[in-house]
DNA sequence: TACATTAATAACCCATTAGTCATTAACTTC
DNA sequence: GAAGTTAATGACTAATGGGTTATTAATGTA
């Protein structure tokens, strides 16, 4: 579809163009990157593209964003790392048992990331880790020991209070992480392609995935939990 | 790095090139491919590379190949099937516990499939599974639902053993394939990118998860199994 | 209204890469 | 061993896309 002609000088095309909204353009650009880099990876996604999304031209973005790998890691921090301080307050001034407090962290991360878009970027980085190594790096650093620490921490505490069998808690963290790596995968890569059937309902994996914790991390003989016919219904 | 001149005449430089093997190339391009694929993900291959590994030109590729996308749908043709029906025949000829079934299917899987490059091709999927949703629907018919079958058939049996308490049998099939999933992934992603910190063993992986599963699915009150600090060691 | 500042632009540069095609030479056949 | 067939090549192209920069114009100030 090649138009030959100009064909656009009737109209003047460019309203509002130009306007200059320096406050709004790093958030908007953020938004539009998170949005693109979710749904296609970051080497599939063409920085032009997230400029247009944001409204504004290309070099604008690098106006705020000194590479396309910055923005990413911007992305990274807005959605992910930058939420682990009140996450860390939340486990601290918990006062319920260990198992209400595995219960509230698993579902409290479904609400807060897992069913929002940033589910996307666990996702994005399995996929492109080994052509950007750095990147990989980055989030190794910037969102998995910090996530793994909170984990352990919360694990600690249940051991301490008797209410979990001892355990390797370095260990004891990737069996936390696991099933919610493994539905953010499935939300972003199967489960959009497989119609109906086979679909995976996040709440009841995420109670059959509790349920499996708190039986399996428990001390024995003592707790009379529901089993996983029934879980947490 | 311009090389201003051509400075490699003096050599003959091409000893055995150009031999015609019109059988043996589409295998060795298809290994080549699951390789590179496996490590770069689909869009960051480039097919000179694949054909540069496989020996040949890029022009020779495009000979057996109409496309890029035709060679990458060829790959995961090509190592998929198979492998069910043998582990079909194991789990009903197995007679050890629900339990020992349970640690033979993972650490059977770790050995046959989790340590080989087999291993890749579930994150390559995940990579790409946006890009070709019709790819992805494939495996979820030829790989993921067998495979929950088998799962599924194995719990059952535990269950009607008395073994395992009474679970939903669908969500039980998926809480063992989670951590499958995951050491794929992190073998295949994180793992080659972060230093020796941060480096996760997966026989300890497995010991763990197996632990969590064995204590979780376990019929309450009976059963004094290791703890999860010193897992199977 | 004139001037200074700088947000925003769009044309440009350059490296990369999927795919093509005219040419070359390895094998086959007689 | 000459001729024909075709496997294999590599230089070419067209398009793509990250990043740069000279230019434009919106806004604030006097």
């Amino acid at each position: 579809m090649p138009a030959s002609h100009p064909e656009n000088s009737p109209l003047p095309q460019r309203p509002i163009r130009h306007t200059r909204r320096k406050e709004a353009r790093p958030g908007e650009l953020l938004a539009a990157a998170l949005d693109l880099f979710v749904e296609k990876g970051f080497a599939a996604t063409r920085v032009e593209e997230v400029a247009q999304r944001a409204g504004v031209s290309k070099g604008t973005l690098f106006l705020y964003f000194s590479s396309k790998e910055e923005l990413f890691k911007a992305v990274v921090r807005e959605n992910i790392s930058g939420r682990f301080a009140e996450w860390s307050d939340e486990i601290d001034r918990f006062d319920g048992s260990a198992h209400e407090m595995l219960r509230h962290c698993l579902f409290n991360w479904w609400e807060r990331i897992g069913c929002t878009q940033a589910s996307g970027i666990p996702k994005l980085i399995m996929s492109e880790a080994q052509n950007f190594p750095e990147l990989a790096s980055f989030y190794q650093k910037e969102v998995m020991e910090p996530g793994n620490a909170l984990i352990e921490r919360m694990l600690k505490r249940g051991v301490e209070r008797g209410e979990f069998r001892p355990m390797d808690l370095t260990y004891g963290a990737y069996l936390v992480q696991a099933p919610m790596l493994f539905l953010a995968l499935w939300k972003h890569s199967m489960g959009p392609c497989c119609g109906d059937h086979a679909q995976l309902d996040p709440h009841k994996y995420l109670a059959a995935q509790l349920d499996l914790l708190t039986h399996g991390f428990s001390q024995p003989k003592i707790h009379p939990y529901p089993t996983l016919e029934h879980p947490l219904s």
